[in-house]
DNA sequence: TTTAAATTGTCACAAATGTTACACTTAAAA
DNA sequence: TTTTAAGTGTAACATTTGTGACAATTTAAA
């Protein structure tokens, strides 16, 4: 693996800062710029210290625990985010697409560090935006600190819901809520799972032929009928009181 | 119980807003005030619209679901923030103490609900800032803007703290992370546990006779020994190595 | 002080989940 | 196409955890 090195480094290198002409199409596609208007993202991108910045497919752009000192966006490209336990085991945690930033909601605070080490999945490109700039940039205009902190919202919001969603104990609650979860938003009472089931399970923090079993169970139960990745609803009323004892 | 009439009512029934004279020694001591000078914080009271409001003991600062359309900060007093589930049962999931604010990740982003209804555990007193006066405030201070930033950070690592707590497995992992880490704050090997047993067992999510019988086997293998609230780390290297299986 | 409530410690048994293993199917790569 | 890897489905057995119950102890309230 190459080890990339650290962008704090090389952006004090630099002399000034650059001034990237780039498309105010894909600009406005970005979340934190969005609903500005073209010479406003113009005007804070010749006044502040953002830049552009390429990674190779499994360089490292972030390091778990690295103060993180500097807002990162994803132009193209995914990366995903990896913990490392003490025993050296890489355990992935999520993936990030363009054009989302990455460790937004730890950017501040006291103890503002990566939780996990970010790697590219494949070649990506960056917009690289020091914390300071970052402050001036919400303090300039109205509009990207609104966004900022609704993107900063969501990403919280996201966070509470998981851990909403850990506190069911059993895997049959699990499986309810992730069910009918899914049927809301297909609007069928006949669903198709998102991930793989060893995803799912890993996902749930269970053992795939637990999750396997769970599953045959709750069809012998009339709750619902599964056959690979589809799964039916038969009783809803019944399936929503599984998830409360 | 008493529902209090919904905050968002009362104040539009107000022709004009409240100015505020505070103790400077007051709000000094509030976060999201910290470090602003007093014409500063004069300066914000007078241009915006902050309230204080007083609510009694038992009685709902916020309904769960209910809009997140304000800021509350607390004064004085404290409050718990419980969830209701469709069979009717209040899951609390935690405590706020003054001069905290409260639900602050959830001010703004796409789905800005209250995720939590919130009870006065006790007589308190309140600041309450509407959303758009959060916003111009934000924009007219840089230091105000950081405080908010890092309040919000704080809590969303406390969040993404949990969450990784949560990943751990089995009881056993579960208490090793909580007392290495309660032992890396005090320093030492003796340490005495923040809530009580009862308590740990309901933030852990698991039965209270299952964490007795962990806490007991894990004597028995000679990691600790235990004694009502204390807890003496007797085989440290073993106890991390628990953690990892 | 007395009394009541909360906390702690323990047990036997039931239920849920993990582990390991194997066979089969499907999808991707050569 | 053939080959290989990934995904699915199931089973026996071990381990972990939950449940309900009870007694002893500590703390708070009257």
């Amino acid at each position: 693996m190459v080890i990339n090195v650290p962008v704090s480094v090389k952006y004090r290198q630099l002399a000034h800062w650059h001034i990237i002409i780039m498309d105010y199409t894909v600009l406005s596609k970005i979340p934190l710029f969005n609903s500005l208007k073209e010479n406003e993202i113009i005007r804070i991108f010749s006044e502040l210290k953002i830049i552009e910045t390429k990674f190779r497919k499994d360089e490292l752009l972030a390091l778990q625990d690295e103060l993180c000192n500097r807002l990162i966006i994803l132009l193209s490209g995914s990366v995903k985010g990896e913990m490392i336990d003490p025993s050296g085991r890489l355990v992935k945690v999520e993936d990030i697409y363009a054009p989302n930033p990455l460790a937004i909601l730890f950017l501040f605070g006291r103890n503002n560090r990566f939780p996990v080490q970010v790697t590219a999945c494949e070649d990506v490109t960056t917009l690289i935006i020091p914390k300071q700039s970052v402050l001036r940039m919400l303090g300039m205009n109205e509009t990207l600190l609104r966004n900022y902190l609704d993107i900063s919202a969501d990403f919280a919001t996201r966070l509470s819901q998981k851990l909403h969603f850990m506190s069911f104990r059993t895997i049959r609650q699990k499986l309810a809520v992730y069910i009918l979860d899914l049927s809301k938003i297909s609007q069928y009472n006949v669903i198709e799972l998102d991930k793989t089931k060893s995803a799912l399970a890993e996902y749930f923090g269970v053992s795939r032929p637990s999750l396997e079993r769970e599953l045959t169970k709750m069809q012998q139960d009339g709750l619902i009928t599964t056959n690979k990745k589809k799964i039916e609803i038969k009783n809803k009323k019944e399936l929503i009181r599984q998830i409360y004892q």
